[in-house]
DNA sequence: GATGAATGAGCTTTCATTCAT
DNA sequence: TATGAATGAAAGCTCATTCAT
């Protein structure tokens, strides 16, 4: 029989490696992730790796952009999921904002940024993906606008911005060892402050 | 001549080892920093470093403190210095900010944060460093309330950190490169927000 | 559709991929040829290769015999068509013979002299193709002896010899980089004197 | 007390790699040598060699140099030192080159022939180095000449180039299993009618 | 104390070969 | 028969650490 294009099966594999590398990467970083350590997690040998990938920079590359995908993806859901005025609902809305970045995808996201300083490729999807996450917060902010939450400004955009940088600072707190309770505090102090003075 | 050994000496010696390091482990991060690079930048012999760190791990932790040490010497005479409306020249105070920041203390920081995920003695100088610097701004804040630039406010602990990590988010996009410019702008935006609404 | 399997197709097949492999191994020496390569170069699986030659050793050995069965060709045809005066028109000769080299069976033979030392097998290939060269050569000279342009002498063998191991070792100079126009004029002085000279 | 600069040692030991890898290269090639291999065989550990050299190429490059100087040398001798008619003596001649070669010189010469396709730095080292041998035997010639053994030729020089591609190619002969005898005897026919032969 | 040559465990990467389809 | 994904042994090379001088 003439073997069949298994398309399907390679994306599969490469699905299984692309998962078990955030975990390795979201544990041990960059440097310490050793190439056995994911092949043994994927369950494949170390040699299937590079039939997928040219070397551990090029697979890095691609969970990163993965993974900032995934994270794009889940923060779309939940801003144009959140129907609710932003402003009562702030601690909540930081619960679930955290309950996505157990996910793994936010130490990925560090793990990128400490790389991106020293891999050019890397911090140009850094920062195209900031770009994006920008632009889904601004949106959602117009939204909040258009449904009278919040007052419409002229600063939208640096507003988003703020809110994003405000949210990666709080989560640096979290990843030293800041009690949650004291990060959502945090938070809603804040975000109320921003959104109740919007010009 | 073979030198002299003396307790100032060795302060000194140790001193440059220090110097290099914050330099190298700031370029490189911690894994790809070389002892030889250290040892070559502080004009030193290799062995030489071991008679005053015991390992690698042990000469990141000492950099660490001493880095985040200045840094906070840093912000206090920020802080204290400034008496003026933080809210009119909230964007004078950003560019204050970076000027300390490009001393190579912020690199350093986030290679600590990278770091303290599998280093735990790191994790809590780093998570004491963070309480100390909750407490400058918290400090620098009842200032501008006593003066009168801001209101006072029972949630000023809160808003300190919120200010705290509104920096180091910001700080974030900066590094990934997102403009200076606009960074600046997201800062003043939010400061003004978060000050002038504190009840 | 699958591919019919005849004994024409598989001659074809096998032909194929000994030109890829003449090419190959002629660029980058047996070590550094992959069979990836030839598979590519010759437009078939890797899997397939396998099919025709028990290993990378096996192949190798088999485009040596092809390749050095195709040089005794090329000079058996270059001595008995050229019925000219060898002594008188020496340059032309060593053009006409560099000429044959280019096709690309002399860095082939280098190739294989390297890999002969580890390769018994193919010691003994090229040891019987160096003698029947020799011969080639021998009834050449005999050939040039009768028309009277050299002496027939009784050394004829020896004569036979020394002209390939001369030429082999001109082909050495030229492969490390000694301008064409020196060695051809080395091998038009050599030649002329060796033939020049015959008891 | 200070250390001393022991520059001695380091090149005592350089030699001893050197040496080792000459063995090595000789026997194996420059492919199938295992930097293990020599390390192993210096009485070394692996990474000491690298101390010494910054990789494997580098190393072969060294030992290429090393070991065709010590054959001009070789060369240099053999000609200085025989005052003897060259014509009547060629087999005696012949019989002293090969033994200088058997001190694996000659093996090494053949590797790098072999490596310098794909090795422009090695190529240069074997161009100049051949420009040398040729240099050394029109000495010799010239030599030879003086003392009225030879006639004086006017190519001196391509002679001079003829009877090293001569002895090139009589010792790849010989490296395929050609006999010595017959080596010896196609060395002597050769070197007689080209000698005899000058203008 | 200061040195730097030596170490060797451990890393990334390669590639001939196999075999289920 | 043809395929090409999977394999895994083995290679080159790195670098934190040691220790005799």
């Amino acid at each position: 029989m003439c073997p069949k294009v298994t398309s399907q099966h390679k994306l599969e594999v490469r699905g299984r490696i692309i998962q078990s590398a955030i975990e390795c990467f979201s544990n041990d970083g960059f440097d310490r992730t050793r190439m056995d350590e994911i092949s043994l997690s994927a369950d494949l040998s170390k040699g299937t790796l590079y039939n997928y990938f040219e070397n551990k920079e090029d697979l890095f590359n691609a969970i990163c952009e993965d993974s900032l995908d995934l994270l794009k993806v889940q923060l779309h859901h939940l801003f144009t999921k959140s129907r609710d005025d932003l402003i009562s609902n702030a601690e909540l809305f930081y619960e679930n904002f955290q309950k996505l970045q157990k996910e793994g995808t936010a130490k990925v996201f560090f793990e990128a940024l400490a790389e991106s300083t020293r891999n050019p490729k890397l911090q140009k999807i850094l920062f195209n993906h900031r770009l994006k996450i920008y632009k889904v917060v601004e949106n959602y902010l117009q939204i909040q606008s258009d449904m009278g939450f919040i007052k419409a400004d002229r600063n939208l955009a640096y507003v988003a911005s703020g809110i994003v940088s405000l949210f990666d600072g709080i989560t640096t707190a979290s990843l030293i060892g800041i009690p949650e309770n004291y990060n959502k505090k945090t938070w809603a102090v804040a975000i109320k402050a921003i959104l109740s003075n919007l010009d």
